[in-house]
DNA sequence: CAGGACCCAGTACCCAGGTACAGGGTGCAC
DNA sequence: GTGCACCCTGTACCTGGGTACTGGGTCCTG
């Protein structure tokens, strides 16, 4: 089971080959299993991962803080009882988890003034330019 | 008036001199008025500007976008009658600010989704760790 | 009128984030 | 048992977005 090789990892992700490798360099991507012969072995979860870099790029964020981001998930996340977080390193993870919050936070702030913006003025030139274009 | 030289204008908005002449090489940024000696001489819009481009890319427009962003602007907005928008090319106008919008909506909302997870994460962590930080 | 703090143009360089290429190994279909 | 589509590692290269360096001019203050 979880057969996915690159190719396919790469196809239905939207991006090179190249790039998954890359990922996997830069600690970005886990280093999947191997098959006997060497060739990578994916999963849907790579799949998914690989889509929220993409979709964190395209937010704005650099793939040091893409890292950090994921980080915080993996710290935060409620995974049963094993892995409770200890109390010595919660204070740390909160602050960066506050700091992220607030820069998306900032970014939607932004994201919602400019949206104004570009109505307004959309707004403007329905009014501006008559109903019926032949008109004058 | 209207004294601003590229030093000046480069401490108000944060960025390297270089970054100065590199946004005026790229189109991004109007070439200013220069004195008689050839120092270019900025106003308050250029500073306007300036920041505008980095707001933007912090929200992971490239400078196309960011010029195409801006050519918008200045095609739409109501600056008095006499530059009134050819009917002719209205249409590719608004599609294009159309487009643009989406774009803004479709980061909102993955921005907002985001928030979303991480605050239901920090609150699943409150929940764990007990209000007493010292208690067992 | 000299010195320091600024500005100019031109060009070379740098970093993040990939992308391509070379040289070789699988895997399976015909 | 060979052809073709795929995979591997390693290394070189590219693009966007700057940043620094060189060799010179300006402007103001003492």
């Amino acid at each position: 089971m979880a057969v996915m090789r690159t190719g396919e990892l790469a196809a239905r992700a939207g991006v090179n080959i190249q790039t998954l490798r890359f990922y996997e360099r830069e600690g970005l991507l886990r280093a999947p299993e191997r098959t006997a012969s060497g060739y990578r072995d994916y999963d849907e979860r790579d799949l998914e991962r690989v889509r929220f870099i993409r979709v964190c790029q395209g937010l704005g964020f650099t793939l040091h803080e893409i890292e950090q981001l994921t980080h915080l998930h993996r710290r935060l996340r409620p995974s049963g009882e094993e892995e409770h977080v200890q109390p010595a390193a919660v204070s740390g993870i909160v602050e960066l988890a506050n700091e992220r919050l607030a820069a998306i936070n900032e970014k939607i702030r932004l994201l919602t003034a400019m949206r104004a913006e570009l109505t307004a003025l959309l707004d403007g030139l329905a009014q501006q330019t008559p109903l019926c274009p032949a008109s004058r």
